[in-house]
This record gives C-alpha cells, sequence and structure tokens, in this order.
DNA sequence: ACGGTAAACGGACTATGGTCCGCTTGGTAT
DNA sequence: ATACCAAGCGGACCATAGTCCGTTTACCGT
C-alpha cells in the first residue's frame, strides 16, 4: 500500500532518470561547443554525439530531431537575455518608461536576432517559432502595448509588430536586399510609433 | 568573322538546349502532379526523376535542390495570381481605389499563402522569401502605399506590412495558438488602418 | 542486499538529399 | 553532310538525418 514516496507530486513528466539527465547535459555542452567552434551549419549529429561520448540513438532520444538540439542549444543562450528584460537594468528592464522600454525591446532583439540567425535557421520551424522564447516575447510585448495605451487585439498587434523582426524578414532586408541595419531599425521605430499612435509616443519624460 | 546569328542579342542567360527545356517542363509536371497527389512533404527527388523519366542528376541540374524545386513548383501556381492582380477585376484587379485594392490584396495574400502553407515551407529559404513572387507582391503593396499618400521609408513599410502575412507567423497564429483566420484577418486590416494612418482609411466611398 | 521492470543506451541499418564523372547529344560552323 | 564541342545526361556514389532493437542500467519495492 505505500507509494513512490518523492518527487512525483505533480506526475505529468515522470522526471528524468539520472544517467539521461547527465547525457542531456553532456549534449547540450557539447553541441554548444561545436556550435561555436564550426558555425551551426556545418555541426552533424553523429559528431554531437562523439563529442559528447554517448551513441547516436541517445542525442535523438533527447532531443527529437537536429532542429530540436538546435532550438535547445538557442533557448540556452536566450535564457539571460529575458532575464536582461525580468530583472536588469533599465531601459531594457523594468523602471523606464513603456514607450522606451519598448524602443529598447525592439533593439534589443533586432540584434539578438542577428546574432543568432544561423542557429535560428537550422532549428527550422523549432527556432523561429515555438522554442520556448516565442511565446516570453510575445508575452512582454503585448503587456507593454498595454501599459502604453493601445486598444485593440493585442495579441495580434504584437505579432505583428514582432514579425518584421523574425529572422527570415531580416534576414531577407539586411542580407538579400541589402537595407543597412540603421534603416531597418527606422523602419521598426516608426512602425512602432504608427502602431502604439501618436500621442502615446510623447511620454511625459520631463 | 561570322557571328552567331540567333536570338543571343542579351546575352547572359546563352538559351537552354532543346532536351533540357523539354526536361525541366515534363520535371515541373511530374512534381505539380506528385505534390497535389501526395502532399509536398512527401514527394522525393528519385520519386520526380522516376516520374518525369529522367534520371536524378538531370533534377538537380535544372533546379539545383529539392528547394530550388518545389519553389519552382510555387512560382508555377503563383503566376496566374500575380495576373489577377495586374490586369484582374476590381477590387483585387485595376480600377477600385487604393485602400480597397489594399484590402482585397491583403485578403487574397492571407489566403493564398495559407493555400500554399506546405509547400512555401517546403521551399525553405527559397519559398518564403527569395522565390521570384516576392518581389512582385512588395512592389505592389509600396505602390498602393504611395498612391494611399503614406510617407515615410515605403520599403519598409511595405515589408512591416507584409510580414505577418508571410507563412511561419500565420502558422504561429492560426496553427499553433489556434486564432480563427477572421481574427487574423481583422487583426491584418488594423494594422493597416495604423499604418496608412486615419484620414487615408476613409476614402469617399459614396 | 536482491530482484524486477521500465527507461535508457548504442550502433548497425535505412532513406534521402546532393555530388561526380564518363558517356551522349543538340547545335553550329565549315 | 561532317566534324567538333559545350551542354546535357544518367545513375553509381557519398554524407547525413532519423529508426530499430537487443542489451544494459537506474530506480523502486521488498
Amino acid at each position: 500500500m505505500s507509494e513512490p514516496h518523492l518527487l512525483p507530486l505533480l506526475d505529468a513528466p515522470p522526471a528524468e532518470r539520472r544517467d539521461a539527465a547527465r547525457n542531456r547535459e553532456l549534449l547540450l555542452d557539447a553541441a554548444k561547443s561545436l556550435v561555436e567552434r564550426c558555425g551551426p551549419r556545418s555541426v552533424t549529429m553523429d559528431a554531437v554525439a562523439a563529442a559528447a561520448g554517448v551513441g547516436k540513438g541517445t542525442v535523438f532520444r533527447r532531443f527529437e530531431s537536429r532542429e530540436g538540439l538546435m532550438a535547445a542549444v538557442l533557448d540556452h543562450s536566450e535564457t539571460d537575455w529575458q532575464a536582461q528584460v525580468m530583472s536588469g537594468p533599465p531601459p531594457l528592464g523594468p523602471g523606464a518608461d513603456p514607450w522606451d522600454r519598448l524602443l529598447a525591446f525592439g533593439r534589443s532583439r533586432l540584434e539578438t536576432t542577428l546574432l543568432h540567425a544561423e542557429l535560428i535557421r537550422e532549428a527550422g520551424r523549432a527556432g523561429t517559432r515555438s522554442y520556448a522564447a516565442y511565446s516570453f516575447v510575445a508575452m512582454h510585448t503585448r503587456y507593454l502595448l498595454g501599459e502604453l495605451g493601445v486598444t485593440g487585439d493585442l495579441p495580434i498587434l504584437a505579432t505583428a509588430l514582432l514579425a518584421p523582426l523574425e529572422a527570415p524578414i531580416l534576414d531577407q532586408q539586411v542580407t538579400i536586399e541589402g537595407f543597412p541595419l540603421e534603416r531597418v531599425h527606422a523602419g521598426w521605430v516608426d512602425l512602432a510609433r504608427r502602431i502604439v499612435g501618436g500621442d502615446a509616443t510623447r511620454a511625459p519624460v520631463d
């Protein structure tokens, strides 16, 4: 009649065996290291497995697919960015007024996305959209728009404001069409102004 | 001292041999047929080659890669859409006022993108951005914004207006987040209104 | 400690995209 | 008509993502 006496209080994920967790860590480290050493494009699953000292099957069991692995690496390196937004110094972090925070947010997002462009591409669908970071970004944008008094369908408006900062669109503008970064950034600020509405852009700064 | 006496007036692409052109046609037909019969996801290059009755190497020589082939199929089915915009009946085609044309354009684009979603995905980078149709879409949008008297950096603003209609963003909203189509569409119209500016949205309809 | 079981493991195996190279052929000049 | 040759061709070959299954191992209950 006794029951398992440890953690499975929330039972959905039946917890991960210790060796499994260790291998996940080894693999993530190996992948990160290989990615920054050779670029995401040329990292193969066999190489990651070998570098981590595990079998290939293990890589796929832990991360589903190559895209999944890349998404995991990506997620990892976005985590501290999230921390900066949540609790770092203004204007990106809390403390500044919403308009300034929005501007800092857009700028930072632009740079981060370009920095990780290749990795995002390699992560495919998982990288662009469903990687855990996205919901955070969307949520924060909705919040800021709300603070700025924007009315309307905020989830949709937030998506519209974020869309031009997504990797493929940015890639098109910067790499293919060759627009200078500053021009793209200025365009985004203009978009934000139009979405937020003329009045809200003049927050009482002084 | 004699010179080639036929077409190479514009010499950049030295023209395509007749058998090459025939094979391109055979391959494109085979690919189109397989795509609509089995879905783009499960079409393999070997299958296309076999169906067209040519060797595999030929497929790659004509279309570079799988993505290239998919992009070609996509392009093909977008061509008549372009014709509708250029010379079809209003409000999508010429004749209606720019605001109504913009609305019709957005709506039509939304539907077309969703219709071809899988194909666009399979076409990868080529499908989302560099496939020939994109520059047409961007150009038309710039034109309409200009007609509506929008001022600012039109190429960038056009990109911003089109971005939420791109396949990955749409996919996210409709498939993953589960927003109803009409809500996404309404959101886009709202975005267009904000970008164009309040005054221009009230075109003298009656 | 011991034994049972479900999870995890590894690496051989398969499927498929993409390359290579020796052979063939359409087009052109003579 | 003939000769020449660049372009085109086919299919064997390679690299890599992803699957499968017999074996090993961490964890739990006794």
